[in-house]
Parts: C-alpha cells; sequence; structure tokens
DNA sequence: CGCGAGCTTGATGCCGATCAATGCATGTGG
DNA sequence: CCACATGCATTGATCGGCATCAAGCTCGCG
C-alpha cells in the first residue's frame, strides 16, 4: 500500500516510530515528540508476513500487538464447526492483535492479502509504558474503543441492510481509509477476494459480483477484475443513508 | 436480576466494590484487597435508572463508565436514516460507555429494560489510577478485549447463521451469563421484547416468535411469554454446533 | 371492562442462496 | 510457445428462508 522504500534507506534509517510517515494515523497519535523516543525503544522488531501467510492464528499465545506498516491483512474467526466469518480488512498504521488481550490467546487468524511488514510491539512493555506516558495511555485506549464502534457498525450493517446496501457501504469505507492515507479515493485496487469480500459482508460471492455488475450498469463504477473506479460516490452515499426496507 | 438488598444494608455498607458480591465479574477482578480501597473512593455515585429510560444516548458527552449493579440493559445504534440495531444486552456486572472513549461521546444509546442500577466510574479517575495499579490496567483492558471478541462472535452470528441457529446461541449466551451470576440456567426471564431479540440477531420479530414456537413444539423449550425454561440445551448446542448450509 | 402493547400464527412474495455453466487471467510443464 | 490446469469472476435459472402483510390472541393495567 506504500510507497517502496529502498534498501538502502532501510539500512539507513533506523526503525522508528519518530520517523515514520504513518504516526498521524497510529499509536503515536497525540504522544509529544520527546516522548515518541521512548516508544521507538519499544517497537523494535518488525515482521514481513509473504501474502497468504498468518501473522497469526487463533488459539496462539498473545504476546504481542502489531501495526501495519505496509500491505494489508484480513481478520477471521471461525466457529467450532467450519464456518468462517472475516471481520475486518486491516492497512496501514492499523493495529492487529487486540483480540488476543482478553484472554491471552488469539481468537482470530490475520492473514496477509498482499506481502506485508508489520511493527511488532511487545504488549507487557507497552503496558507498562502508557502507565507513564498519559498521553499514550490514552490513545491506546482509543483505538480500541474505535474498534467497538467499527464492530457496531458492522453489526448494524449485517442486522439491517441489504445486499447493494451493504457493498456500498463497504466502499465507501474502503475509499475513506483509502484517502486518510494520501491515496486517491476513487481509483482502487481490492486486495481481497470477492468471496472474502462476501464473507465480511454476510454475502455469497456470486451477491457481490452482481452487485458490482449492477453498480457498472447503473455507471456508479467501474470494474475490471478487482481494479474499482468510482464514478458517482453521491449515489453510493444515497444507497447507504435511504433506507428500502 | 440481582437479590434485592434491604434498605437498611444499603445504608449502613460503604457503597463499595471492597464490599460487592458483584466484583469478582467486574472491574476489581485481579485487583488485590488493599488496592481495592482505592477503586472504593472512585467509584463514588451510584444512579438508579428507571425501566426505560436511557443511562446515555448517543450523541452525548463522555465523561464516565458504568457498572451494571442491579437490572439489565440494551445499548442500540442508530443510523442515519431510522436503521436501529441493538449491539448487545448488558446485565449485573458488565460495563457500559466503552463507546464513547474513542471520540470523547457516545455512540450507542443504553437503555435499562428494567428498573436498574449503575455505578459511576469517572473515566479520568480511573485511567489516573490505572497508571499506579497494574492490575486494574490489566482487568480494564481485558474488558474491552473481550468486548471486541463478542462483537467478532455477534458478527458471526449475522453473517453466517440462519435463524434457529441464532436464536439458539442468543439463548446460550444468555443461561451462561446468569449462570456465571449464580442463577438458574434453565429456567429465566426475558427482559426484552421480541422486537429487541430480533433487532439484536437481525431477525423480524415474527421470526423470533416463530423460532420460540418451533423450539417448543421440538420439546427443548417451554415458553409462556417471557418466561423460558430450557428443557434440551444439549439440542440448542448442537443446532449452533452443526452448520445446516 | 375495555384498551393497547406485545405476541402468535397464517398466507404470500421477494431477496439472496444455491446450483450450474462459462469466461478470463495467470502460471506451469511439456 | 502452446496446452492445460487452476483460481477467480460472471451470469443465468431455480429454490428456499425469512420478510412482509394481515388477523386474531393474551395479558396487564387504567
Amino acid at each position: 500500500m506504500n510507497a517502496a522504500v529502498s534498501p538502502f534507506r532501510i539500512e539507513t534509517f533506523k526503525v522508528a516510530c519518530s520517523n515514520c510517515n504513518l504516526r498521524e494515523l497510529c499509536l503515536p497519535v497525540g504522544v509529544s515528540d520527546e516522548q515518541i523516543e521512548r516508544l521507538d525503544r519499544l517497537v523494535g522488531a518488525r515482521r514481513s508476513v509473504p501474502r497468504g501467510d498468518a501473522l497469526f492464528h487463533a488459539g496462539d499465545g498473545f504476546a504481542s500487538l502489531y501495526a501495519v506498516r505496509t500491505g494489508f491483512f484480513k481478520t477471521c474467526v471461525a466457529s467450532e464447526d467450519g464456518r468462517e466469518q472475516v471481520t475486518g480488512f486491516q492497512m496501514a498504521g492499523e493495529l492487529l492483535g487486540l483480540d488476543g488481550i482478553g484472554t491471552e490467546r488469539h481468537t482470530v487468524d490475520a492473514v496477509a492479502l498482499e506481502d506485508s511488514q508489520v511493527c511488532v510491539i511487545p504488549y507487557h512493555q507497552l503496558t507498562d509504558l502508557s502507565r507513564e506516558l498519559s498521553d499514550l495511555q490514552r490513545q491506546f485506549h482509543k483505538i480500541m474503543s474505535r474498534e467497538i464502534v467499527r464492530d457496531h457498525g458492522v453489526m448494524l450493517l449485517l442486522g439491517s441492510m441489504r445486499a447493494e446496501e451493504r457493498m456500498a457501504a463497504f466502499l465507501l469505507n474502503l475509499t475513506q481509509r483509502l484517502r486518510a492515507r494520501g491515496f486517491s479515493a476513487t481509483d482502487l485496487v481490492l486486495r481481497m477476494t470477492r468471496e472474502e469480500i462476501g464473507s465480511y459482508l454476510g454475502l455469497k460471492l456470486e451477491t457481490v459480483s452482481r452487485a458490482f455488475s449492477k453498480f457498472q450498469d447503473d455507471g456508479i463504477l467501474e470494474v475490471r477484475q478487482r481494479q474499482i473506479r468510482i464514478l458517482d460516490a453521491a449515489a453510493l452515499q444515497k444507497l447507504v443513508n435511504v433506507p428500502s426496507r
């Protein structure tokens, strides 16, 4: 998702929040420059996750949170029987692993949808540090709270919207997050399959596909495989806001 | 929901976590006896919420969390258009208001489904104290994390289960929480209407009603209005575990 | 006693699942 | 370099579960 950094720069610049272009979206929000250096020491390791690999699995012991630095992830829960549900898609600056704090074990799989890099944030060190830095504590709490609010939004979507409304809400959410990261809000490349979108939205892949075709026919989107161009964002917005049942 | 405490005892015993029979389910879990006294000072006020009243509304400024002491609540989100979605039901020992931390405003309505009492926990005092008491910090994080995990479970339910499976999962979840509070796991009184259950589960009230009737016909439940007796919990469990699509 | 909120039950219709066939891009081995 | 396999997507036909519409019922309460 992010501009590639040449190997040379990787070597010379220290891996640190203080010179990370995501710091306005990530854990350091609201943390002063002097204090951010202490975060730098905490976020030591980077970890690369090739496309298709899991960063962690449900059931794995929990020790760290992960901040997406580059790339794109999905998280899935599975019930005892085979059912699977994608619970979210994470892009640069977003935190993975919050589910593991409660039970000391992860409860979801986090899978990279493209070659990705994450910053490893040892949880116990984070809590130690946030006891000293109240700005960090505050930001961490906010991130957790917003995750809860986001989940409520998905519940609303799953509980009360029809297929095309869900798709519209999904696309608007994606573009909004891409825009916040400096990408185009009209041209995007989906990192996930129709099936993964469907799982997230509680729909079958055929329904997702049909919705894309419908939107294209209506002149709202241009769809070519995973390349999407949004021609009429207002129409999408109207779909979400005007209830049809 | 809880055994009534006589007025006399209310007067004589200090309102405090240290002598609250919910402390094993609530914020003080894992906090030592000496430290719990500091929590006592923090949780000053009690607030009574009559049935039908809101503890807070979406849009209200956020200042405090609330621990349910007695009674029963629902939380609802609404989208700009009229759509409503019940996002949860809260009983004794459970925390309300976590949604407000992220934006300093509440994002849901919290409505009492019966006459209820909550303990008011001023959020900024809680963060101050949790900076000193790492056990409190840990428990608070765990509560937020578990809320996220719970929401994922609801997403799975809404995204992939059929009506009767959702109902079975809902009933099992309720009974499990009641059992943890020392109530019968087989006899319960629903505090919410069919419509509220339906909203939570992404179903219409007629579908909820039909499911109750079906379960009764199958000898799984005895249903008399909101009085429910569970005759065959194993059958409910099987409904949840054996996928039918 | 009568009213109304909440609940049950039946009849019908529609949205999205399911089943099935085809298309299209990428990759791989002969 | 082509033949073929493979994964993903599109599109059509059909089916079924749940929503919707519509009566009638139950119970608590003024």
